[in-house]
DNA sequence: AGAGTAACCGAACGATCGGTCGGGACAAGG
DNA sequence: CCTTGTCCCGACCGATCGTTCGGTTACTCT
């Protein structure tokens, strides 16, 4: 008994059509004529299925944050040694970001004009303290480097990990969520320089 | 004989208050109207400086591309080992990034959506592409690790340093460029782990 | 003082913005 | 058959978009 209904939109059907449209053109420069345009119902139409143009904004970025959180709850997050559970949160958020790219994305490139947006930032700094007060917590252990400022270091982390909507894209053959993870946490915890 | 003219826009001087305001906003984000109020003249008025909101843009994303390639028209970036080299370009993006924060931070930012924005786009691959030669370079003289792949790796590298953009300010004490750089340059290199 | 011009302004242009409204098409349940 | 509710549409709203235009102010030069 699949469920054969009629080939119709729903919230969450409209969405990832209007956060694809959002990455592409940015969110202040999407029209509602272009989701139209995209989802390939008329303008009105998709005021049947969302509030508005910001209501999209706000399920977008908050299913990327419930992603990001949710790390944070996970086992391997919350016991064992500070460097460890840091490894672990990094490799997370790469597979995270992978796997809602689109939402991360959108996420990362809000600037604060609207009360959605400033209320994404601000859930957007939580997180970054958390990871932060994590990476502290390796340094006081000694095992990570304590000559770089630990404000300073996860902001260049977080960095490069973020950096990971720009390029990424799945369907890019050759370069798996587990090679990219790999590659991150090898950066990050070893550095570029050859050991031999 | 200082120069004692009238109080009033050059277009380099509109400029700066124009970047500012696309940076606080976001290109698309911003009207002729949020520029006239920042600026402090009508709406009209600007068009005696520029001929429009494109200009702005293309002269701003113009700077910030010229300061970046001038990196690697540079002695230091053009003889000597290419591990070197690299590390000395890596360092000498940071310096423009923060000498040049505001354009740089347009630039990264384009999306596309219009000539001037697309060209932006092409003249960064070009860069992207000449840096990740210097890296290949140095990877087969064995002096960075190869277990990484040399596009990943220099996409991940740019990643941290132009991140910078989204929290660096000059005016934020106690961090000044110099130890921004050094920071950037040992994680880079060395990574994050302990050495001892 | 008078001419020339750089800098600026208010008003208005057509186009497009996000959003509203009344109604039609169509499948499900009786 | 007819009703009900979902899904969608074209037409339209006031507001705002980037830009243009005619005209005024204020400084420079002679």
């Amino acid at each position: 008994m699949t469920t054969a209904k009629r080939d119709t939109y729903t919230p969450e059907s409209l969405l990832s059509v209007a956060v694809q449209v959002f990455n592409e053109r940015g969110y202040d420069g999407t029209s509602m004529e272009h989701l139209s345009k995209a989802a390939g119902i008329s303008k009105s139409s998709i005021y049947h299925h969302v509030t508005g143009k910001e209501e999209l904004l706000r399920r977008a970025v908050s299913r990327a944050l419930d992603g990001l959180f949710g790390i944070l709850d996970e086992e391997h997050a919350r016991v064992g040694r500070a460097v460890e559970r840091l490894e672990y949160v990094v490799r997370r958020m790469v597979e995270v970001l992978t796997a809602e790219l689109p939402y991360v994305t959108l996420l990362l490139r809000v600037r604060g004009n609207t009360g959605t947006e400033r209320w994404a930032l601000e859930r957007r700094r939580e997180f970054d303290h958390q990871v932060a007060e994590l990476l502290k917590a390796a340094a006081a252990d000694g095992d990570v480097r304590g000559d770089i400022e630990v404000r300073l270091a996860t902001r260049l982390v977080f960095g490069m990990i973020n950096s990971l909507v720009e390029w990424y894209r799945p369907d890019s053959r050759g370069m798996g969520e587990r090679e990219v993870a790999d590659a991150v946490a090898q950066l990050v915890f070893g550095g570029l320089r050859n050991e031999a």
